[in-house]
DNA sequence: TAGATTGTTAATCGATTAACAATC
DNA sequence: TAGATTGTTAATCGATTAACAATC
C-alpha cells in the first residue's frame, strides 16, 4: 500500500537520471569557482571542468526551471542555492550504518573526512551478536533486533551497508523490510531489489576494474608500434 | 610526443565506455554465482542481478569476440576468464598513494578492505614535509622530489589522490607530469585534466546528493497525496 | 553599440529494447 | 523432438551536440 504510493511517486520524478548525476558536480564546480571569487559564471566555462558541452548544461539548467542571466551567464551563488533546494541538500538526512567490522569502520571514517551536511550517521547496527556494544567511532554498535524501533525514533532515512558479501542480500532485505528505501552499498555483492529501492554500489573495485582495461591496452599498443 | 602515441591507443579503443562499465559488475554477479556452484548461465539469469535487458547482454558479450553455446547458455567459469582476461585483471597494477593525512588512511584502509588482487599500493607520499617518515599502513611515507623515481623503479601506473580539496589540482598536475595518466581521485575537487588522462572520482557524496532528491521527492508526494 | 552568452530547436549520435530465425 | 537460449537485425528510445536568433 506505502510502497504503491511511493513507487508511483517515484516513477513520476521526472529528472533524468543522466541529468540528475550531473547536479551534484554542478555543485562540486560551483564550490570551486567561489573559492576563486567568481560571482558570475558561463556554461561555456562550467563545462571546461567536465566532459559536458556547454549547451549540454544550459538544456539542464532550464530544463530544471532554472534561468540565467541573458547575454551574461550564471550568478555563481543564485545557481549554487537552485541547485542544492532542488535537490534537497537544504536538510539533512539521517542514516543507519550496518556493520560493524573493518569495513563498517572505514567505511564510517571515510564518510565521516567528507564532513557533509547532508547525512547523518546516528546509529549503527552489526548482525553478528558479538558485535553488540562495540562502539565504533562515537556510536555503540546495537541489536539489529532493535532496527525498527530505532529508524522509527531517529527519522531514519538511508541505510548504509558495510558487511561481508556473503550477507549483504539478508542485510538489505532487512533495510528494505524496514522501509528503507535509499541504500549505500559498500560491500561487494549487489543485492537483488524491488525497483522502487535505490541502491548505490560505492565499490572503488568496479571503478579500478574498467580503469585496468585501458591500462592494458596502452601497454599493448606501446609494444606493438 | 609519448603523449601522442599514447592518445592515439586511447582513442583508439573500441569499447564504448557503457560496455566497459557494466563488464566489472558482470564479472561480480559471476562470481556470485560460482560461490552458488551454478555452472551454466543465461543472459536471462545475469539481467536479473543488474537494470539491463539479457539481449544487451548478449550484445555486449557477441561485441567483445565472446561466445556463449548457442541454445545452452554461458559458461559461468569460461566466460569469467575471458572477461577478466579482457579486462587485464590478469595483471596487477601498482599504484601510488598521495596523502598521508586522515583522508589517505581511511581511504588506504578502505581499499585494503576489498582485497582485490588488481591494484597494490606500493608507495606512499605526501606534498606536506612533516608527513615525511611517518607511516601508513605498512608504508612509510616520502618525499614527493622522490615521486618520480619511486614511479619508474616500482613500475607505478595509478596514482591515488588522497589529498585536502586546495591541493587536488597541484596534486593531479604533477601526477600527470610524472607520466601517471590513471588516476583515483577521493577528494571532493574535481581536477582539469588533458584528454588522455583517466581520472575516476570517487566520492560518496556525489552519490548521496543525487540520492536526497528522490528522498525529497517522495516526502513531498506524501504530504501532498 | 559591440561582444558575449543564453535559451531553444533541429540534427546527430549512440544506446537500449524487441523480435525471431538459427541452433543446441 | 520440444524447449530454451543464443546471435543478430531492425525499431525505438533518449541523450548529446551544433547552430543561431534573442537578449543583456
Amino acid at each position: 500500500m506505502a510502497k504503491d504510493i511511493i513507487k508511483q511517486s517515484y516513477l513520476s520524478s521526472d529528472i533524468p537520471r543522466v541529468v540528475l548525476d550531473r547536479l551534484p558536480i554542478y555543485l562540486r564546480i560551483l564550490s570551486q569557482l567561489q573559492q576563486e571569487e567568481i560571482k558570475i559564471t558561463s556554461s561555456k566555462e562550467l563545462s571546461l571542468y567536465m566532459p559536458v558541452e556547454s549547451s549540454q548544461i544550459r538544456k539542464d539548467l532550464t530544463s530544471l526551471g532554472i534561468n540565467g542571466i541573458n547575454g551574461k551567464g550564471y550568478n555563481v551563488k543564485v545557481l549554487k542555492k537552485s541547485l542544492q533546494k532542488l535537490l534537497g541538500l537544504d536538510a539533512s538526512w539521517n542514516a543507519v550504518l550496518i556493520g560493524g567490522s573493518t569495513l563498517g569502520r572505514s567505511a564510517m571514517e571515510f564518510m565521516r573526512q567528507k564532513r557533509s551536511q547532508t547525512y547523518r550517521i546516528v546509529a549503527a547496527f552489526d548482525p553478528n551478536l558479538r558485535m553488540i556494544g562495540k562502539k565504533i567511532s562515537n556510536l555503540k554498535i546495537q541489536d539489529i533486533k532493535d532496527l525498527q524501533r530505532t529508524i522509527k525514533t531517529r527519522n531514519i532515512k538511508i541505510g548504509i551497508i558495510a558487511t561481508p558479501n556473503n550477507i549483504t542480500q539478508f542485510v538489505a532485505d532487512t533495510l528494505i523490510g524496514n522501509d528503507l528505501f535509499y541504500i549505500i552499498n559498500f560491500s561487494s555483492f549487489t543485492p537483488k531489489i524491488p525497483d522502487y529501492v535505490i541502491v548505490k554500489n560505492l565499490d572503488p573495485g568496479l571503478e579500478i576494474e574498467s580503469m585496468t582495461y585501458h591500462l592494458r591496452q596502452r601497454r599493448l599498443s606501446k609494444v606493438t608500434s
